[in-house]
DNA sequence: TTGTACGCGTTATCAA
DNA sequence: TTGATAACGCGTACAA
């Protein structure tokens, strides 16, 4: 079943099938009609493996996500696939588990020739692996991994929206706030930008910083969360709020603090980020940091298109900031109070 | 950058490369060394596309799912992904938004040209879609919403899991158990089958069945168990149990419940069914269903392979049926207590 | 053990 | 407005 069979039925040349298929404007109306009964009356459909070869491209993007059970991946991944679905191109998953090795792989694997481009979130990388990003294809890069870095970038504002954050629970009157999921000695990457908000808005209030209230998690699941939630407490220090560093940590330590029956918000008050959907369920729902996915997906595909259709020119590469809010749900506001979005 | 350029450049034929390149075992040492050495000097990628016109195969399998931001089909993708890796090949995810003509159209959509065969988890189909089932292509199904179908169907024990699972309220001395996710007048389906799992059990038990106890929801996410749950509370019904028929449901029963300020479990149990990672940090943890996801994951990768890898042969459709077990947390065993796997 | 030559189904060029 | 024909890069008989 090839356009030579639609052609013969058709009794056209299989040239004005590829016209008619592609939707090439000067084609006789009649003959149109036929070709195009021809492809209804056989069942026809286009061999994507030889318009690739002939085109030198397969309409495919690749997204590298650290695995699609955390919850935020999952949503993004989601977004990613819908945007690139309304812009005509189909998206390629892979999962690199956060493993520094097999993100490094993503960039060089098999996989690649698959795709047009990708749309890369890498979670173990550093700054030294900045030059393995010089690649040869169209890519962009979600997170705060690496800046600087040959590709275009899309992040959020993790200073900024972690600050805000931040300055939310200070506006409640807490003033020993604890940190869930710190890195120690990293500068870059989310945690540290994070945690730089968050010192950022306790100078903004005066209030003094205690690196007692910094818990550590290296994995940013919701198992560490709790754990990290029950050291802190274990550890003694005065805590009234908690801001944990993504969601899944957030939703582990409020595991951990009910598990103890500590009162949310009223003995300690949680704020998270990403504003994962489950997030707007917990018990006690969860204040967090909305960062824009829809907008990280939609900007991140059009970045990247916009590369692979013009892979020649040289444009100098972007960065973009998404735009974030908080959401202030239980967590912070106490049982029965209504959702709402601060202003910035 | 073709094979002819590595030849060229290793001094062989371009049928050398492609020998190199695909394992053939016959070459001699030393040429394929050279050959080795010509394809990472110039560094050199098969082309898929080519290959693929050429092989008749993309090495690609479709997963078919409604969407990535429920967690059950995000960790379901996730096994897949994995099973597949281990076997060698990709998988390209669709997203359905369980619309029944979006899921109609997965079947025959241009997508289905870049794989080889599809795992296909239709939610919106029903009995009289079956004939749309018998497509051309390798297929697997997923879930239950079609019997006897024309394609491979691995299955959760939906009766028997949903009567142990409300068996398991029934040995804790609940009598008034309700249901939330029904959905009225579906024979076939989840739903209806885990009703009728329900209704097992009671009888087992014998418990009268109580049709003011059974919550229909048509989605079943958190906001419509959590909707369910507030109308089931709303009509006064006595009910000291919940059976959630997913854990989206039940987690937004908790939520309901939480919101109204009722002890779970002291004066409503529940329990959900999937067991995905969300109930074991939830608040109170929940109580679930463990169906055997990395087993479902796994029996359809083999079982669509086996079909791509002789298509010609016609074997019976197969079906299987995957083991579970019933883990029990807070949600029904009381706060603080350790879950624990029911044996069956 | 290696090379030659053809064809997979499309699209692009160019002529008609 | 349409058609003939040459690539696209690879795998596979078959020959050497």
């Amino acid at each position: 079943m090839t356009m030579h069979d639609v052609a013969a039925r058709a009794g056209v040349s299989i040239k004005t099938v590829s016209n008619v298929v592609n939707g090439y404007p000067y084609i006789r109306e009649s003959t149109r009609t036929k070709v195009e009964e021809a492809i209804a009356e056989l069942g026809y459909h286009v061999n994507v493996s030889a318009r690739n070869l002939r085109r030198g491209r397969t309409g495919l993007i690749g997204l590298a996500v650290p695995e699609l059970s955390l919850p935020y991946f999952a949503e993004l991944a989601d977004s990613v696939i819908r945007a690139a679905e309304e812009r005509g191109v189909t998206v390629l998953i892979e999962q690199t588990g956060a493993v520094r090795e097999r993100e490094l792989e993503v960039l060089t694997g098999q996989r690649r020739m698959f795709t047009d481009g990708l749309i890369y979130s890498p979670l173990a990388l550093g700054p030294e692996d900045v030059d393995a990003l010089g690649v040869d294809y169209p890519m962009v890069l979600l997170g705060e991994r690496i800046f600087g870095g040959p590709a275009d970038h899309v992040t959020m504002s993790n200073v900024e929206a972690a600050r805000a954050a931040t300055a939310h629970l200070l506006s409640l009157g807490r003033r020993r706030i604890a940190v869930v999921g710190a890195h120690a000695g990293e500068s870059v990457g989310s945690a540290a930008l994070r945690v730089q908000g968050y010192r950022a808005a306790l100078e903004d209030a005066g209030v003094p910083f205690d690196p007692a209230l910094v818990g550590e998690a290296g994995l940013w699941h919701r198992a560490t969360g709790a754990e990290t939630m029950a050291r802190l407490l274990d550890d003694g220090v005065e805590i009234d709020a908690v801001f944990g560093l993504n969601d899944a940590l957030a939703l582990g330590a409020l595991h951990t603090l009910h598990a103890r029956r500590v009162d949310v918000p009223g003995t300690i008050a949680v704020i998270g980020f990403d504003d994962v959907e489950e997030t707007a369920y917990s018990s006690p729902t969860l204040s967090t940091v909305h960062p824009g996915r829809e907008q990280i997906a939609a900007t991140a595909v059009d970045l990247l298109l916009a590369r692979i259709d013009a892979p020649d020119v040289d444009r100098p590469f972007q960065q973009v900031v998404a735009d974030f809010s908080i959401v202030a749900r239980e967590s912070t506001l106490g049982q029965g109070a209504a959702p709402q979005v601060l202003p910035r």
